[in-house]
DNA sequence: GTTAGCATGTAAGGAGTTACATGATTTT
DNA sequence: AAAATCATGTAACTCCTTACATGCTAAC
């Protein structure tokens, strides 16, 4: 989770720790937040891997000896990593946080393999809705209000995924159709633009005294 | 968690691990599924604690030393520790999942709780919401449009939620004033139902071959 | 000059999963 | 008699959090 997060962060635009961890809980914050006790060791454990370098181009001069900001970019080997997470498609793979991370990043794949995830994950929010289904009709009856209540609206949030998804799948198929055949069909965010703001919000969702 | 679903099931009715686990994955299920390996090392712990106990009027007979069911009762501090855990106003304590699994267990509550609660889960969804709607407003044109879908998928999401919390809270308010001051406001079950289909659904929701 | 935010890390531990191991009972 | 499902458990591991520790830099 956090691998693919940073790999997706650090295709676009070269980084260091901190400002990861800020991007990291705007874009995704939304349903996941990191602290910095799992994202600096994933960070070291992913440079033992050979996935990210240091960045000497942007070598803040370390002057006196000082610990300096150390900037992340992708190696060759991450790059690869990158699709590889990003085209993946065993089982576990369509899990809400797993999902939810890929499409966060899904301008940077091609469109077969956005196509795949999409339908990939429409089949499983659609099972999941049959079962949900089926259990409250069997059950909507015996069971207290308040059971009856989290069912049924989880139900119709299953639902709502799901034509969801089939209006981004449609919108994939009409993209294909009118000739973008298999770049990136996202609107290109200007160049002028800073990347700070991107997805940095407010904050983590839960706890305001992360560290 | 797990802590709590157990104490709620147990509430209603002794149980043994197997069972346990087949009505946690129905009822929580629709967002949470557990393991037996983590299952029944937290009855035992449980059991250590005195929260738990065998519960022996329903002792199968152990015929030649066999290893049988066990089937755990709550003991007056596991009744105790439940009560505490519902009540719990703590920061954290209007999580997804821990407000989901409170909910589960709601007509196991006092009217008063169920409306703190209520109100508490109300009050952090519309800190998110608000959050989101500030972000979407002021990031939307600079986002490639799977951001954007994500965002706004994600804020719909969220609104409804604070709706669907409004209505709950609104029908708590009718039913006090109805006159039913502070027990459960939920239809009892009949008597005659088999627990065992209460919450059993399909199964988990992810994975096939837990174990 | 002190508070807030930037920046990087470590140590301990929590809450679960996966894979394995074993055997009884029920259904086909 | 084979297959499914019931039933209980352990060992190793994953992935993350909390709490702690340290120091720099900008703003008020």
């Amino acid at each position: 989770m956090l691998e693919i997060a940073i790999l997706g962060l650090l295709n676009e635009q070269p980084m260091h720790g901190y400002e990861l961890r800020k991007q990291l809980n705007g874009t995704l914050g939304t349903f996941r937040a990191f602290s910095y006790g799992s994202l600096y060791p994933t960070l070291r454990r992913m440079k033992e891997q050979g996935l990210i370098a240091e960045d000497e181009s942007v070598l803040e001069p370390p002057l006196g000896g000082r610990r300096g900001k150390v900037v992340y970019k992708l190696t060759v080997e991450g790059k690869e990593r990158f699709q590889t997470l990003l085209a993946d498609d065993s089982p576990g793979a369509y899990d809400d946080e797993r999902f939810g991370v890929r499409l966060a990043f899904f301008s940077q794949t091609d469109a077969t393999t956005r196509l795949r995830i999409l339908e990939g994950r429409r089949r499983r929010v659609e099972e999941r809705r049959e079962r949900m289904r089926t259990r409250l009709e069997r059950t909507r009856e015996r069971l207290d209000r308040y059971t009856v209540e989290l069912q049924r609206h989880g139900l119709e949030s299953v639902e709502r995924e799901a034509r969801w998804l089939s209006e981004l799948i449609d919108s994939e198929h009409r993209d294909r159709r009118a000739g973008m055949p298999d770049e990136a069909a996202s609107t290109e965010r200007p160049a002028e633009l800073e990347q700070d703001d991107r997805f940095s919000g407010t904050g983590p969702q839960d706890s305001d005294t992360y560290q």
